[in-house]
RNA sequence: GGGAGCAUAGCUCAGCUGGGAGAGCACAUGCCUUACAAGCAUGGGGUCACAGGUUCGAGCCCUGUUGUUCCCACCA
């Protein structure tokens, strides 16, 4: 038990969340035990690229599962949330090759080893450095458990897997149409991506038909490619072209023989209603080229050269091909004509380079089987999407899901484990090193030097993590994880492969739920980006408003799947309240002479109505939590701790507080505003660690943090409807004086005596002290008649009380009179709506009963409000 | 071409299964009321995009329209 200390006057969060990050780290708070009494609750981070820095998305990202698990922890769970980095092949290796440029070297200049050793020494160097960025969000992550996609663990486990994938026939090498990147110079999958619509030229070249004067014309958006043209599509009911089916064009530049051939794929109004057939370019062409039979030309290089089949435009690179090519077209009259037409470009999702499609050997995960389950566990909702609509998204990318290409032609990653014995061809697929041929035993063997796809290794994070393939005790309790949470721009990259592979190779869902959100824009609502340079680095806001503010000001105000807008005006509005919590603190604490927070017998009005709201909104924070609304908790605790607690709690105690007669009130005074302080700091915890824990430590308290104190539980002995309907009639009276006063500018100096007019006189009698401390009273009476000399003066009417103010130099009948007619017309509307309402057959026979009563109740009220009103103006009359 | 989201106060957004339009900021007025001026009190401000429909009752459900953002597909 510690005692309470002095605070200082502004919460200063540089000081105290370093020291405290620290004092939770040593005490061993944030790492999980397998403890087979509890339940567990585990959370994998998606693991940040080692070569990343902490951006707005993370902070989002990493605040939501913090209040997850911070909640859980409180709640008693097994809590593991586990860390780890990802390798992120081709940003990793972009990134040290140009710190090599720097040097004047490229990797080829060091050769493949030493490349990957300084590789190596760049992420134990700066891999590091996102994780202590993350700290200082004050992610509470088990980082005894920390991984990295490439450590031993994570690089058995992508071994494992591949084997088992090749054994079962669902890994297999071919030679198809990929996605090229030729600045990366490696094959890219589907998800990687990105198309744009951009403006570009459809033209329109005319092919000769062979023994003939006619010629065929074709239109192309990629007149370059005409070098590996292989045929020429038209629509089989085209009777434009029906003739020509069969025979054989000649291709102009390169006088190839192609074949000209009908095919259902060609869209007869589209451009001349020819295609030119690329089967080594284009997707399209390529399955084309297969169901016709037609020759596959590769016309370019790794870097998007042409190459030797292009004959006289060998060396050029694409784009100046195409000009070459464009202008011997017009020159020798091939040209017909050329049209503005806006077409859809891809691009690599790393560096933004055109991507070129071409055929190309590569490793493949066969993905049709492996979808069955990956469908079915979402479509039996096994596995739940939040929100909802997210499922739809993922089950039709599911349903037609094309092989997953992943080989890379990289350097950085998991090699993978393929053999080639150079004597015999065969190929061995091993997890182990492989030395000699298992065929003919040769050793003179070499490995695939192509490495996996970086969200190879990321599919497996869930349980490769907890150290599958082995059978540990940590991969029997912990798996599965409870929820996954990522924004939805990573659904197709990494939680549908996660899921298929989960159900592979674990039998069973990786986690029960997917909580998706969206992503932070800037103040603008542009996407925060590097080229843009709007983005905005949430270090420098912890630094300038601290850690607290900003995960407040990205979980309010945010729902699941919503994108988020960032603002400066936001953070602000979360630092203040910081400091609103801070202050009030302080405000217990220097009143404070009793030194527990233990619950009096004796319970006033006051605090049977702050400890019956406090119930209240410990119930609707629990469960909005569960539900991933947490913008909605967040808000909850918001208003009740400042509206409730602040405004009306503190205030409504200072009249026992500062009565130095009667101790035992004060100390009753005191142990409910500890009771509802530390209730609230513990719900509020989740969402801003440091500042609650900087205060919990500050009051007498038992346990060693805030972080395993127990998770506040709605309590039914402590739920007071009667009394929080007595105080709400204390509360409005008192508004109701403030704002007749502020409408009389009156200010607060001024004090007036008040006389309280009630058929309640016990409740306005008990508690009329509240009137001077609240509503600048000097004087209170309360009585059940109107005082002989009501016309002058000031009153104000609410349904339980008619109060007067004996103000009479303010006093204007006049204005008064309007004033009283106008609250008397808004009355009286109300009372006819009501009364509308309820006249209304057909409204008392269906509308629920609770609805029906409730509007009669709100009709008893108006017309009492109504009565006293009339009253009132009598009075002046 | 297919699909999804959004449209509510001047701004940014809540409003969960239909039952008296909300918050923060901004604005106006008055306050250093012994926790807090990063504060307190009070107030003004909305045809809930538009048009229909269902219902006793619609910001919320259904249909359509407009605007806007995004995802998927790829018509060479």
């Amino acid at each position: 038990m510690s005692t309470a200390k002095e605070l200082p006057k502004t919460y200063e969060p540089k000081e105290t969340e370093e020291r405290l990050y620290r004092f939770w780290e040593k005490g061993g708070f944030f790492h999980a035990e397998i403890d087979k009494s509890k339940t567990p609750y585990t959370i994998v981070l998606p693991p940040p690229n080692v070569t990343g820095q902490l951006h707005m998305g993370h902070a989002f990202d990493h605040t939501l599962q913090d209040v997850l698990i911070r909640t859980k922890r409180m709640q008693g769970y097994s809590t593991l949330w586990l860390p780890g980095t990802d390798h992120a092949g081709i940003a990793t290796q972009i990134k040290v090759e140009e710190v090599l440029r720097g040097e004047g070297l490229s990797r080829y200049d060091l050769g493949r080893e030493k490349f990957l050793e300084r590789v190596w020494e760049w992420k134990n160097k700066y891999g590091g450095r996102i994780i202590e960025q993350l700290k200082r969000m004050g992610a509470s992550c088990d980082w005894d458990r920390l991984r990295f996609t490439m450590d031993e663990g994570c690089s058995h486990a992508v071994k494992e897997v591949f084997v088992n994938l090749y054994n079962k026939g669902l890994i297999y090498k071919g030679s198809r149409i990929i996605n090229w990147c030729p600045k990366c110079t490696t094959a890219l999958s589907d998800a990687e991506v990105e198309y744009s619509e951009k403006p570009g030229h459809l033209w329109h070249v005319r092919y000769p038909i062979e023994d003939s004067d006619e010629y065929i014309v074709i239109a192309t958006t990629r007149p370059e490619t005409m070098l590996g043209d292989s045929g020429i599509a038209v629509h089989p009911e085209d009777e434009r072209y029906s003739h020509l089916v069969g025979k054989h064009a000649v291709l102009p530049l390169v006088g190839r023989r192609i074949p000209i051939f009908a095919d259902e794929y060609v869209e007869r109004e589209f451009g001349t209603g020819c295609v030119k057939v690329t089967p080594c370019h284009d997707p399209n062409d390529f399955e084309m080229g297969q169901r016709h039979g037609l020759e596959f030309i590769l016309v370019m290089d790794g870097e998007a050269r042409i190459n030797e089949n292009g004959g006289k435009y060998q060396g050029l690179e694409r784009d100046e091909a195409r000009r070459a090519i464009l202008a011997d077209l017009a020159a020798e009259g091939y040209l017909v004509r050329e049209e503005e037409h806006v077409h859809n470009v891809g691009a690599g999702y790393r560096c933004g380079t055109t991507v070129e499609p071409m055929t190309s050997a590569q490793w493949f995960v066969k993905m049709k089987p492996l979808a069955e389950e990956a469908l079915r566990v979402v479509n039996d909702g096994e596995i739940r999407f939040v929100p909802d609509r997210f499922s739809k998204i993922y089950t039709n990318w599911m349903e037609n899901v094309r092989d997953w290409c992943i080989s890379r032609q990289l350097w950085w990653g998991h090699l993978i484990p393929a053999w080639y014995c150079d004597d015999c061809g065969h190929m061995t697929v091993s997890k182990d090193e492989v030395c000699k041929c298992e065929k003919c035993g040769s050793a003179n063997i070499r490995q695939d030097e192509d490495v996996l796809d970086t969200w190879f290794s990321s599919a497996l994070w869930p349980f490769s993590t907890l150290g599958w393939p082995e059978k540990t005790p940590e991969l029997e309790y912990f798996y599965p994880t409870n929820v996954l949470v990522t924004a939805y721009d990573i659904i197709f990259f990494w939680v549908a492969r996660m899921v298929f592979s989960g159900m592979e190779h674990m039998k069973e869902r990786p986690f029960r739920d997917v909580f998706i959100h969206g992503i932070v824009r800037d103040a603008q609502g542009r996407k925060m980006s590097k080229s843009l340079g709007n983005g905005i680095d949430p270090l420098d806001v912890v630094d300038k408003y601290g850690a607290d503010a900003l995960r407040f000001a990205l979980v309010t105000g945010n729902g699941p799947g919503n994108d988020i807008r960032f603002s400066y005006e936001r953070v602000e509005n979360s630092r203040n309240f910081c400091n609103k919590i801070w202050n009030a603190s302080r405000f217990v604490m220097m009143n404070l002479t009793v030194s527990d927070f233990t619950l009096p017998e004796q319970l006033d009005l006051e605090d049977r109505w702050i400890l019956s709201r406090l119930n209240t909104v410990t119930r609707e924070v629990t469960e909005n939590i569960e539900k991933y609304e947490l913008g909605i908790a967040a808000e909850k605790l918001n208003s009740f701790i400042w509206d409730n607690y602040c405004d009306w709690y503190i205030e409504l105690c200072k009249t026992r507080l500062t009565d130095r007669e009667d101790t035992a009130a004060s100390e009753r005074a005191q142990r409910v505003l500890g009771y509802v302080l530390d209730k609230f700091l513990r719900l509020l915890h989740p969402f801003m660690p440091f500042v609650t824990e900087s205060i919990w430590q500050a009051l007498p308290h038992e346990g060693e943090s805030i972080m395993v104190a127990e998770w506040p539980k709605y309590d039914e002995r402590l739920a007071f409807p009667r009394e929080e309907a007595d105080m709400e009639r204390i509360m409005q009276a008192i508004r109701a004086v403030r704002t007749r006063r502020s409408e009389m500018n009156v200010p607060p100096s001024k004090r007036a005596a008040l006389l309280i007019v009630s058929d309640m006189p016990e409740l306005f009698r008990d508690n009329a002290a509240f009137f001077k401390r609240l509503a600048w009273a000097d004087d209170v009476s309360v009585s059940a008649q109107a005082p002989a000399d009501a016309g002058k003066m000031i009153s104000c009417v609410t349904e339980a009380a008619k109060i007067y103010m004996p103000l009479s130099d303010l006093v204007d009948t006049e204005k008064e009179l309007q004033r009283l007619n106008k609250e008397r017309d808004n009355a009286l509307r109300q009372i006819q709506s009501i009364s509308g309402k309820l006249a209304n057959e057909s409204f008392v026979a269906k509308a629920p009963e609770a609805v029906v009563n409730a509007e009669r109740e709100k009709l008893a009220k108006f017309e009492e409000l109504l009565r006293k009103l009339d009253e009132s103006i009598a009075a002046l009359a």
